[in-house]
DNA sequence: GTACAGTTTTAGACTTTGTCAAATTAATGA
DNA sequence: TCATTAATTTGACAAAGTCTAAAACTGTAC
């Protein structure tokens, strides 16, 4: 990911404190969710309205800057590694998501068997499970 | 899938005329929503308050007699389809949901490339693109 | 058939996540 | 720098679902 001021003049975005800012956080910290990011960029820039991160966020998702996963039980969730089709692995417990690659080569999923005459566009995979921590946890 | 109430005795549930409405209404409308659902079960039964729905869904996909399903932009959908492993295709524009097959063969999904330490239990795989109407509607 | 104990159902307030709209403020280009 | 355009803020609102306490019901024992 380059530099955030250079990403946003590439899409015509007017460049502001606040989408670099969250951006930023973005980059910092993968998967977190708007309240999050939120948190960390009034860390960063001291305040910044609960409006204005959904209205950067949404932006940024419309132009492909970054992708938003929204697994169930959980709110959206933001991340920068796009366009490289990796799945994710969710936590049932404590919500930890981790990256995973495309579990069966280059973009495969894009074919289910019977398309229903349906135009797919994307193959979306989660994997749920229990992360050590919360394995540890239930063992205990 | 047989009768309601057989369903339920053996599940240890108490029989109720909400959760036999619930049930059967479930298995008329796969991938209904609790609001769908709810207003079915009154045009059966005549009446039922919104908390019982969610309550007997609730239930009965704990006790894995039904399975919830909750894709992005859209509330949980339930169906009585469970234990076979198959997936989800949602048109983004209308929500439209039509069961496919696992793509690979029989359980594969189940198998990430780097597990992260965490034990997986579910692959869930949601097709996204778009209708054969949506697509119709578009184009004109 | 009755009564009891334990669940279910109900009603209504509440929470979370996110959007809408109008007014204010800031960024860009001449 | 100024004007224009777009972004940010504020506060109200909406959807989906949960929490709680009270009332009603189910299943079981008598």
């Amino acid at each position: 990911m380059q530099d955030p001021e250079t990403t946003l003049r590439q899409h015509d975005l007017p460049v502001t404190a606040q989408r670099l800012a969250v951006l930023r956080a973005v980059a910092h910290h993968p998967h977190a969710t708007a309240d999050d990011l939120a948190e960390q960029v009034r860390q960063e820039i001291g305040a910044i309205s609960r409006q204005s991160v959904y209205n950067v966020l949404n932006v940024l998702t419309d132009k492909g800057i970054i992708r938003r996963i929204q697994p169930a039980h959980s709110p959206a969730r933001y991340e920068d590694r796009v366009g490289d089709n990796h799945h994710h692995l969710v936590c049932r417990s404590c919500g930890q998501t981790e990256d995973v690659c495309c579990a069966v080569g280059a973009a495969p999923c894009l074919h289910a068997h019977d398309q229903h005459g349906f135009q797919i566009d994307e193959a979306e995979v989660i994997y749920w499970g229990t992360c050590p921590a919360c394995q540890r946890k239930s063992r205990s």
